[in-house]
DNA sequence: GTAACTGCAAACGCTTTGCACTCCC
DNA sequence: GGGAGTGCAAAGCGTTTGCAGTTAC
């Protein structure tokens, strides 16, 4: 999704282009790593000294009822966020938090045959699987 | 698990066997719903009136170092304990909340294949499938 | 001009921690 | 008897909310 896109979305839903709303979209949407809020804020910071976390917060709300980016809550209580809305697993190092995700055709196929099996209409889901990272190790 | 296989699980890894303990134990193992610490408590209060929160967080821990349940964390904050440790779909209510385990065996075939394909050791997972209950539809 | 947005700080909710008392072994 | 466990209350931490000042349109 380009600058023009983005813009675009925003005004046709009736929400304000602002220059820290189009950095933090920005910044979310090139972000394999699925940060969380404090990092978010804090790499932020750096181009936009005078952002809040408050804010922060919000555009994440609002890009998550745009259905750019989904939430994904862990135990340790933090939420991390993730631009990809399509079907993969979240191939997360149950050691350093370290998170990318995995896509293939397999799984895919799979996930369509569940839904037809278990009968219901989904509103969406979430793949994790937990193991140690290359560092980790 | 039976109370005197838990007995000797808490007793074989140093752990004090107490009322409270086997309580919340039996309680969360017959669950099928995923409470919430909250809405153990809740529940325990009527049985054990001086029973604690900080002691349902505790013995919740220790279960799973036990490897007996498992946590999942959701985006609105909450931590759902989950006693079911195979293989299986959470199907999740986004709009109350409810949740309840589907199993089939083309999920384990299709995990096992999943995991072949992507070549790493797992130490856990979870997968999740929101959708609307019959109650909230 | 005005309604929405930002930044700040206070409030919130769930979880963890510290500590004195109690109970298991 | 001694160390682990309980219950209580306070602290902690990530997230949300309220509000005065600012900005998009």
């Amino acid at each position: 999704m380009n600058n023009q896109n983005l813009i675009s979305l925003f005004r046709e839903n009736g929400y304000k282009v602002t220059a820290q709303r189009l950095a933090i979209c920005k910044y979310i949407l090139s972000r394999k790593d699925h940060p969380a809020a404090e990092k978010i804020f804090q790499e932020m910071k750096e181009e936009y000294p005078t952002i809040s976390l408050g804010t922060i917060y919000k555009t994440l709300h609002l890009l998550k009822e745009l259905g750019l980016i989904q939430e994904l809550g862990f135990n340790e209580g933090s939420i991390r966020y993730d631009p990809d809305m399509e079907l993969h697993i979240n191939m997360v190092c149950s050691n350093c938090g370290k998170i990318y995700d995995y896509k293939s055709k397999n799984l895919k196929n799979f996930w369509q045959n569940a839904i037809k099996e278990i009968g219901v209409n989904p509103t969406g889901q979430r793949i994790d699987l937990y193991f140690k990272c290359d560092k980790c190790d």
